[in-house]
DNA sequence: TTGAAAGCGATACCAG
DNA sequence: CTGGTATCGCTTTCAA
């Protein structure tokens, strides 16, 4: 049991052949010329030991780890992201790369960059609020090819993956103000994780309504029954909402039902992401989907280039989804 | 840019001194007797150069790497799980480990176990059913100090937590049964990744409702409305349903509203996470939540012994949560 | 108080 | 076709 882990070298003792021989074989290197008989004699020694490569040694010989880091505080939750990070693994294990989630305690800027190049990583994946400029330096430093941020707007110092908030804002308010709706309200999350994106998405809405000449309230909402009741007075003067999703909007519809608001007849509501609940309320509710399928090949691509190539490229962007209505009966 | 990332002998050079100094210094080895000055020298030779240690190599020269793996596919979805995950990095990264989450490709058994002994972890956590005896084996070999299996079962093969969902059912049938009904039934999910567990929760019902003699009927159902509609009949056969979790409550609560059955008039209901939806839904949803607050600090507890003692331990599981009623009206 | 040097495991160059 | 061996970056023992 405690024995050390076997090395090549053991592989190679036991096959009768040198270490180097071991490293072709095991590799398939296609310049290596090794018999088939050498070559069966040291596939068995390996299986026979259990043999196991050891990563750091070759990431340490050859220079590239074939990990690619991409924060864990900055994905998600829900299925749709889940998934997509399980297409995005597949892309990249078929590619010969690794990906790994990294929760990096927390950190962000320098440190987090730090914690992450000790690793020499060959790319890196992380929330555009944790990358700023040194940050990156220090991970450029470190070798890694790809540095690249995930969030709602471009990163002016390294590449990007942007998600269009403000075009689902736009989309909703567009489709809440096609129906007749004269004054529209939009939900900004007060929870400290989804405000940010709430604000990006109320930009979007703002936009159209005003190009629309339709006036449109901020609503800050907390999820709680009690903080939407507080806000009853907003509900009551609109009537349209986007609800920022459709957790919201459950909430919303919720208190609007106990407080006798009629949805849609007093107000036409909008909510985001398609969950399954989306169908199950009644009304059925109105909601913008986001098709991600066409993310993961795409970024998988980007983040080859970026890592084949020698320069660090421009700070560049793609936009890797696609908000669409799904129209019910709540609007 | 194409500078190759400064070493240890680079800093040594810039601050004069050697790459055994550095290393104390850099460590701060408590037996080293370094001179403030040289120590300060370091330090910011250090930082000039942007430095930041190998990861690899480091492992590669001490044997030990502080990796913890833990599978992806493993965890589930959802603020629950997610949230468990950052308490164990931060109790794990508290203690000097790095916890990282490795899709591996969906492989399982051998093939699974190889990925991730390539990268020396010192323990790796991972689904029971990925866990086989050699998969096992193998990790030993290469020196995983602590194997731990998640799952609904222990292993017979390994350390494992194992989360009770028997605990579950049988909490809500009992509670069922106090409140009344003589008949009950017991959701399981069609869907592949969920009905294992909900099995589990299954037989836990089951359990209680033979003890107290009352008939318990095991429902089959796919996420959708057509799917719980298909099962109207047994729905009014019964007078009390345990539905797995919240979300197929939901998901019957708004069949059974169609249907004109009434909860919990006609048919008393509980889920199971208390979800945020569980108090939007009328009538207010009776749940199970379950508490996993020591979930954390207790495996990183158990995984420390694990990877401090030097021979595996014998396959003990713990059982890191505790299922709490949450009564509401829908019972 | 500091330095020289061995060695961890794998790769790849250069000989034979 | 195959083998020796230098090398990657770091830690740590032993000497100075």
């Amino acid at each position: 049991m405690n024995a050390k882990p076997p090395t090549s070298l053991d592989v190679a003792r036991l096959a009768g052949v040198s270490q180097a021989t071991v490293s072709y074989v095991l590799n398939d290197r296609p310049g290596a010329r090794v018999s088939d008989e050498t070559r069966e004699r040291v596939r068995e020694a390996a299986e026979r030991l259990g043999y196991v490569p050891h990563a750091g040694a070759r990431t340490l010989r050859t220079g590239r780890s074939g990990l690619i880091l991409i924060s864990m505080d900055d994905v998600p939750y829900g299925p749709l992201a889940i998934g997509m990070l399980e297409e995005l693994d597949r892309e990249l294990s078929r590619r010969g790369y690794t990906l790994v989630q990294y929760g990096a305690r927390r950190l962000r800027g320098v440190p987090a960059a730090r914690a992450w190049a000790e690793l020499r990583p060959v790319a890196v994946l992380a929330g555009a609020g944790k990358l700023d400029e040194q940050a990156v330096a220090v991970l450029r430093s470190a070798g890694v090819k790809a540095v690249v941020a995930l969030g709602a707007h471009s990163s002016a110092v390294t590449a990007s993956v942007v998600v269009d908030h403000a075009g689902i804002g736009a989309l909703a308010a567009g489709h809440l103000i096609d129906r007749g709706c004269r004054t529209i309200a939009a939900v900004v999350p007060a929870e400290p994780g989804l405000r940010e994106m709430g604000e990006h998405r109320l930009s979007g809405a703002r936009r159209v309504a005003e190009a629309r000449g339709v006036p449109l309230t901020r609503a800050d909402l907390p999820f709680s029954e009690e903080g939407a009741a507080a806000l009853l007075d907003v509900w009551r003067r609109v009537d349209g909402v986007f609800a920022y999703n459709d957790d919201y909007a459950m909430l919303l519809m919720t208190v609007l039902r106990d407080a006798g608001v009629a949805v849609p007849g007093d107000v036409r509501m909008v909510g985001c992401d398609d969950l399954p609940l989306a169908t199950l309320l009644r009304p059925r509710l109105t909601t913008v989907r986001i098709d991600v399928s066409a993310m993961p090949s795409l970024l998988a691509r980007r983040l080859e280039e970026l890592m084949e190539q020698e320069a660090p490229a421009e700070p560049d962007h793609i936009h890797p989804w696609n908000p669409v209505l799904v129209v019910r009966e709540s609007s």
